[in-house]
DNA sequence: ATTATTATTGACTGAGATGTCAATCATGAA
DNA sequence: TTCATGATTGACATCTCAGTCAATAATAAT
């Protein structure tokens, strides 16, 4: 009666979904949403334009999932790496040589962070991946509060904690962005930007 | 014979490609190349769009000649800086500010850089912008004399200044974005930048 | 083999954007 | 006023691409 399986079938769904993900992925972060055609996507994941209509309603839809994950992704990743039983100072080391080194590693890393910031940025970005990052808001607040742990025990630089998460967070943006323009050509150090928090010598 | 003079014909021809471009910078930048019609710039120009295509051939020809005024201006404005008689780190201080301040006061210099980036970014940067973008190293190189010199007379922290340079310039660009996303927020603060180059103290 | 079910394809349609162009408007010289 | 020049407009032809859909392929149960 069935010539497949349910979860058969179910398997095939979620393996397509992530290929077609996977490709569009990279196709937006390189073009941005309105310069990718459905075609682009497709050629990337090795199907025909049509399929992608199957798994996916449009262009928007795609993109707004991506948002979602990147969302979702980040945030507990972030929340997880506040639990560590570090210091405020060596967390954040912690904090931004995980990130740098999942530019490396997995390029996936930095389209998304790249995908989030064209984002936000952009008055295209469709409204449902507006609305989740009018929330998006936890490595922000993580890191934040890490930040005024170590000001109270005066490891980390006195200034507006809200200040220099802004601006961790802005030169972490710059790392994404020049390793996909230049990959591989140039590993930025972690303790370079951790500088940023050294507090005043006497 | 002649209705208007020379002169006032081109005087009008000035004005509206200054008009055209300046209106094309605001849009590119919020909306990205692809996704800008050239009836948003005409509208934001406050013209018809046919009158567009009089003064420029195509959309990609205005987002070059952005690009290459981007340069030029960038360029010349950081050589200037490094002539300034000031000791290396303070040079590099006020090269931060300067960047910085403009920001905040024309938003042309914020949407210049962010365009600057998403051009090397993106795959669908027109052929001669890349051209252009692949030359474009002068800041870049200046950072970096100032960071070497800084380094010799021992002012400025040790380590790879092609590296330090990347990271100098990876953060302002992402104050750049942030500044776009969120403006007039947060005002980035060129102290904590600064301690980036903070030599070791023993 | 047959069949039911679902994945997969690619030709097709319609919306909308680009780039063209004939007609119109504005201006200052004559 | 009239006229010549060039700025300016908006309707139009053309093209590209998003999204649809009827037809086909693949598969496993029967």
């Amino acid at each position: 009666m069935s010539p497949r399986s349910k979860q058969q079938n179910a398997q095939i769904k979620d393996d397509r979904r992530a290929q077609i993900l996977n490709a569009a992925l990279a196709v937006f972060a390189r073009r941005g949403l309105a310069a990718t055609k459905i075609a682009d996507i497709a050629a990337q994941a090795g199907l025909s334009h049509g399929l992608v209509y199957h798994y996916f309603p449009s262009k928007e839809d795609i993109f707004v999932e991506l948002i979602r994950i990147a969302d979702t992704s980040s945030s507990s990743a972030l929340l997880q790496a506040e639990q560590m039983p570090l210091p405020p100072k060596e967390k954040l080391h912690a904090i931004a040589e995980m990130v740098l080194q999942s530019f490396q590693t997995q390029s996936d890393s930095a389209y998304m962070f790249y995908l989030m910031g064209q984002a936000m940025m952009s008055d295209s970005t469709p409204p449902a991946a507006k609305e989740i990052l009018a929330r998006y808001g936890i490595p922000y607040e993580v890191v934040t509060r890490i930040i005024c742990q170590g000001q109270a025990q005066g490891t980390i630089a006195k200034g507006d904690p809200a200040q220099l998460a802004m601006t961790f967070w802005a030169a972490i943006q710059g790392f994404a962005t020049y390793q996909l323009v230049s990959p591989g050509a140039m590993q930025p150090d972690v303790d370079v930007l951790m500088r940023m928090f050294q507090p005043k010598q006497e």
